[in-house]
DNA sequence: AGCCAGGCCTGCC
DNA sequence: GGCAGGCATGGC
């Protein structure tokens, strides 16, 4: 178990490369990313990002301060807008109380008590929570995520989809690394994206590579079982 | 045309 | 404490 866990990560790494995720210019981004990228493809919080970005809105306090049918517009694209926008509302007004809006507090804090903190706000899940620990903030924490789920379970090697479970999986049989943890699960996005673009028949898919390596079945890009 | 995307909450049972 | 159903846009 932990060999192939370790294999999987030195595969992918050897075949993608750094990654350099999370994919943002500053923490409050990457906080807003994680919330807006809730069930919606990357793409689409893209725009959203871009919107605020053009109008200045990058920004805490502007956010907080911002009335809902404009802050809905802004993140339209990401769909969802009328319960993201108020997840959104949610999320950053806890953070301008738990440090004032000066995130480099909450390195100061421990990984447990941002994310008891966090998991108690409306709109935040695990997978969120997780994200803004290890993304934003650097504290080693793995994220679980649908692809880590179904990749895992294709390759046979997971004992429980369930997220505490796949996550302590990865606590044991990693070294608790912030850049690897970050690092890991951006590849396993990657292979599973690109696999559901080139499926099913691309001979060089990394995915199959994996597939091969561990003797299991090749997944036809749905999201059965 | 229809399925899917880097979840989460609510309301039933 | 598990599990549908709802939330909504854009890409393929």
């Amino acid at each position: 178990m932990q060999d192939k866990i370790i294999q999987v990560y030195y595969l992918l790494e050897n075949y993608y490369g750094e990654t350099g995720w999370w994919p943002a210019e500053s923490i409050l981004e990457i906080i807003i990313g994680a919330v807006l990228t809730q069930n919606t493809s990357w793409s689409n919080v893209e725009k959203c990002i871009k919107n605020l970005k053009s109008n200045n809105m990058i920004d805490l306090h502007k956010l907080i301060n911002l009335d809902d049918e404009s802050l809905k517009s802004l993140i339209k694209p990401s769909g969802f807008y009328n319960l993201k926008a108020k997840r959104l509302k949610n999320v950053l007004i806890f953070f301008d109380s738990f440090c004032g809006g000066n995130f480099e507090i909450i390195r100061k804090k421990s990984l447990n008590d941002i994310r008891d903190n966090l998991l108690q706000i409306n709109g935040v899940g695990k997978e969120t929570a997780d994200s803004i620990i290890l993304y934003a903030f650097d504290f080693p924490i793995f994220v679980v995520d649908a692809y880590t789920k179904r990749l895992f379970k294709r390759l046979g090697i997971n004992f429980s989809e369930d997220y505490d479970n796949l996550q302590e999986m990865f606590h044991k049989y990693l070294e608790s690394n912030t850049y690897i943890y970050k690092e890991y699960h951006a590849l396993i996005v990657n292979v599973c994206k690109d696999f559901c673009k080139k499926k099913p028949n691309c001979e060089f898919c990394p995915l199959k590579i994996i597939c091969f390596y561990y003797n299991s079945q090749c997944w036809s890009g749905d999201r059965s079982r």
